[in-house]
DNA sequence: TTGAAAGCGCTAACAT
DNA sequence: ATGTTAGCGCTTTCAA
């Protein structure tokens, strides 16, 4: 079936294509009959105006452009599916640019940028993790840009519009939650320390033991967030600290593999062993034992930077000015057996 | 930054809209001169040209869209990735449309497929889980498109292009593993019958047992992919069928959940019971035991659909005829601890 | 090697 | 209530 255009529709109602477009965009006016007559050809021929062209005319594609790192993930999926509820609530579709590599290069990174911006996105949300290759010329880049970006979960920089789980207040919770049990020795398996959510979720670990009065000395291993390196980073935490009491995994995947190891080494969870994760994947709840961890609202992070990108597209629309602003999730203590002495 | 347009560019350079363009289509009749002069005037504009302009007047998107159900679970945001990955190597940008509620209705699907084709794409990936909702008016509608159709997971119909994994097959090769074993009374946990896959491993699994001449009778309870009705399921089975000894559950998650009803019925895993998941979900391999499980490899499946597309834009643009057809994907088996006797 | 004119599909602005 | 003209940003065609 060939494309149908306004051009034939009109001619087959012998109408101007003025009139069908009329129609189209429910315009008061156009005489009833009229409206009727060219309805009913639109549905016989089975017309679909082009969004293409539309966007040409009207400088607004009603596309989002997202770009996320590492989808296969429990957590970019779920932010994704945020974003896109939302999108489409506010009439968007959503434009999807993945990175797939180990580290999310520079290269890569710009030419998803760019190739969004030649598709005329209304807006971008970032959803790609910060790492150590520096991000300041990205984030400079977009402050020139006349489209509105929000970045999800990246350190906070001035004029940068952001959302972002308290991955700190995170690491503190989890923290204190053991303290308060009385947990004295209590490891913790970070995850790739070139991201900002495993730094700050290491910090809100050391910082409530340092507040405690407590050392962290020999009690902290690297891991790269995969079960595997979980189960690793157990094994070589029981050997350098055998007086472990407890542990604080930087993600439920290696808090799973910290459970096999602990098992290998003869180490009951929660009786001789206590162990908080974090990001509650739906599994974490049936994992022997059930997994004490923290939640993050990924869902609603997601929803919360496109409302900030339409915001402020509707305000550059406007010509109004607009504050970029950085927007907080807290994260939140679930507690299940992994944690009860 | 307002956006820059090829008119401002060539005024810049002093040259015609049409030199511009040539510039940047790599047109070879162009002067040294004039192209390395236009080249730096559209770096300094960073001038950027608009890819909707584009496809209006090429009559092609290099976009492709793709819709997706549940895209929080692994299963499909793998398959998500494949897709991806595929299409922007093969020079597209992905359009993507999620289903979110319990049930993919009818209506929502066409509003999807809708608005998918208003904005022109150039082919469409439908990995919309096939439910119990009559899906043949949507195959049917598709074969009346200009633009190119390929489904997921879906029963094969005549004239339809289709990638699939064979869920049957895998249905079989986990039910076969546990009968070489020596186990006889092998129970299953079904996906909800309303989805074509976990048809179809309920029937790789009554084949299986019936073919080696085995009842089938109080074996079989009814899941909803989830490890809550895991459990709750196999708490049902070993009330109804105190005699089991092994399990087919229809995905990892439900394993999961079975694997702590088990514990609570005071019943080893493999020891007591055997069991078998579906998906190799990254986490199966940590479970306490290890999964045994069927893996389905869901980035190839998203590759070849994007394959399929690719290949009958093409045909259609050299309007060459193009034959619809069925691709089936292996499941592999995995064995690891929870099934060995 | 370069440019002018026409047009992709649609709509805003101005007739009628 | 309906039609005409012009133009969104770019490329195709044809002329110079």
């Amino acid at each position: 079936m060939k494309k149908v255009t306004i051009k034939e529709v009109a001619e087959a109602a012998g109408v101007s294509t003025m009139t069908v477009s009329r129609v189209l965009n429910d315009r008061p006016d156009v005489s009833a009959v009229t409206r009727k007559r060219v309805q009913e050809i639109i549905h016989e021929m089975s017309y679909r105006p082009s969004a293409v062209a539309r966007s040409l005319i009207r400088g607004k594609s009603h596309t989002l452009g997202i770009a996320v790192f590492g989808l296969e993930h429990y957590g970019p999926s779920s932010t994704l599916v945020g974003v896109e509820k939302q999108a489409v609530e506010l009439g968007y579709s959503m434009l999807v640019s993945l990175m797939h590599d180990g580290v999310p290069g520079r290269e890569t990174q710009q030419q998803i940028l760019e190739n969004l911006l030649s598709r005329q996105v209304d807006g971008i949300v970032w959803a790609i993790a910060e790492h150590e290759v520096n991000r300041d010329w990205l984030c400079q880049r977009t402050r020139e840009l006349s489209t509105p970006v929000a970045f999800l979960n990246m350190q906070p920089r001035p004029d940068t519009t952001m959302v972002a789980v308290n991955n700190y207040a995170g690491g503190r919770l989890a923290t204190e939650h053991l303290l308060k049990q009385h947990y004295r020795r209590i490891g913790l398996i970070t995850g790739p320390l070139s991201w900002w959510e495993a730094r700050q979720r290491q910090a809100g670990w050391r910082d409530a033991l340092q507040e405690s009065g407590l050392s962290t000395e020999g009690l902290e291993v690297y891991g790269d967030w995969s079960a595997a390196s979980g189960e690793a980073g157990m094994r070589r935490l029981l050997e350098q600290s055998p007086d472990l009491e407890a542990l604080f995994a930087s993600n439920d995947q290696m808090a799973l593999g910290a459970f096999q190891a602990a098992r290998s080494a003869g180490r009951r969870i929660p009786q001789d062993l206590a162990v908080v994760g974090f990001d509650d994947i739906p599994e974490a709840a049936y994992f022997d034992p059930p997994l004490t961890t923290i939640r993050q609202d990924l869902r609603r992070m997601g929803t919360l930077a496109v409302q900030l990108v339409h915001r402020n597209m509707e305000a550059r629309w406007r010509e109004e000015g607009f504050e970029p602003e950085v927007l907080w999730v807290q994260p939140e203590l679930i507690v299940r057996q992994s944690s009860n002495s």
